[in-house]
DNA sequence: TTTATCTTTGACCGTTTGGTTAAACCATTT
DNA sequence: AAATGGTTTAACCAAACGGTCAAAGATAAA
């Protein structure tokens, strides 16, 4: 009897936690999003304690409990957004058979990524302006270790040899690569009122168009003439 | 006799003058200058009156009793750069004779004017980051003021319709151009650590060297291929 | 029910912040 | 030499900030 009981305690306790997975996030998760909303916007200095505790719907005293300090609170954050891009991006190297298609993936998932998350960059860029050596050094070893650099490097050599590319550096094509992809972005309030008189919807119809336009760009930029 | 005196003290009054303005600025510019160094550097939010004080080496009242408020001096500080940077980098619409040198020009003035001040794009994308509004607004009426792109516009669809470019809508053209020049700087510390070993002389190098690089990158991008 | 542990809160603290004020300073004018 | 008006300062202020604390609530075990 009493083992029964046992177990149908212990039953409604996981439909509890089930019920709880599903809509009550547990809080520090809810802590976590609230943060990387108020950060992802604002910036370190920009971000107040008080707004993410307000965000989150708890006390200020709390985000403390959880995250010491907010620099602490800061970085955690930091870490998640890069491990989420990170990976992504360098996904491209190991992607379809040709050189050129390796290219349009790598756009093409790039431009994607920053249609939904369009506030990373402004991000991590102040973020590296206010402090460029810890940053750096973490972004680092995170791609350093995945040697996806220089993988695409002997990639680019290859085709250089074989005649389909023109020669590059490879340094140079991949700041290309990424500086075309991601500076739309952090700098759309120029871009869209210059150019688009501030309307939105054209300018992200603008950012779509950029999948197909900048991966051609590229292509025809490094393809070798024909003889 | 007296007409003589006055004469005279007028003479070293203007000696006295001369004097000053090459050794001792006037305090308003040595604020100005001041304010300058430190929101480039550390953006609105990260910036202390306090610490621009001491840069301008004063008092902080005195900030204050030049320019009101820290919003009042940063926009002053803002309005400058951008009326020292925009003008600069318009000028080429007007410049050489043929299209490719136009492009030629306009991708060494910017990259040279980044590379003596290469915090400027930093500050300008965190500003842009913090109030979009007012400041595309700025920066529109500076430029849709000069006319440039339009002109660029025009320019462009001529070489498409004479045949020496592909076709490409102009937006996207000039777009690229720009992020090619200036991403590289906001973004250096990643860069200069994955691909140089933090290595601040290599990058710099990498980075004169862009010029020619991202010139005749954009060149191949869009020249017509020969038939 | 009691005990022990983890979670959450309101009230509080010391510091830093942008901004003010009244008085001192200083060069001209009268 | 006295008055004037712009400049500079030390001292000060209220608000906002990141962070702490003791106590109350919740939860599960003994």
């Amino acid at each position: 009897m009493t083992v029964w009981l046992n177990h149908l305690i212990k039953l409604l306790s996981l439909i509890n936690y089930l019920k709880m997975s599903e809509q009550e996030k547990p809080t520090e998760e809810i802590i976590f999003d609230a943060a990387q909303k108020v950060f992802v916007l604002k910036g370190f200095d920009g971000a107040r304690m008080q707004e993410i505790a307000e965000e989150a719907g708890i006390n200020k005293a709390l985000l403390h409990y959880y995250y010491r300090t907010k620099e602490k609170l800061f970085r955690a954050i930091f870490e998640r957004v890069l491990g989420y891009v990170i990976p992504k991006v360098l996904a491209f190297v190991e992607s379809d058979e040709t050189f050129f298609s390796k290219i349009e993936f790598f756009v093409h998932t790039y431009v994607e990524l920053l249609l939904k998350n369009p506030y990373i960059p402004n991000f991590i860029l102040s973020e590296l302006n206010r402090n460029p050596n810890n940053i750096a050094d973490m972004l680092g070893s995170l791609i350093v270790k995945n040697d996806a650099f220089a993988k695409f490097s002997k990639l680019i050599n290859t085709e250089i040899e074989k005649g389909t590319i023109r020669p590059i550096q490879p340094e140079h094509l991949i700041v290309n690569m990424i500086s075309l992809c991601i500076f739309p972005f952090p700098a759309r309030p120029i871009f869209q009122s210059v150019f688009f008189k501030n309307d939105k919807d054209k300018y992200q119809e603008f950012l779509k168009t950029r999948k197909n336009e900048v991966t051609s760009f590229i292509i025809n930029a490094i393809k070798a003439e024909k003889l």
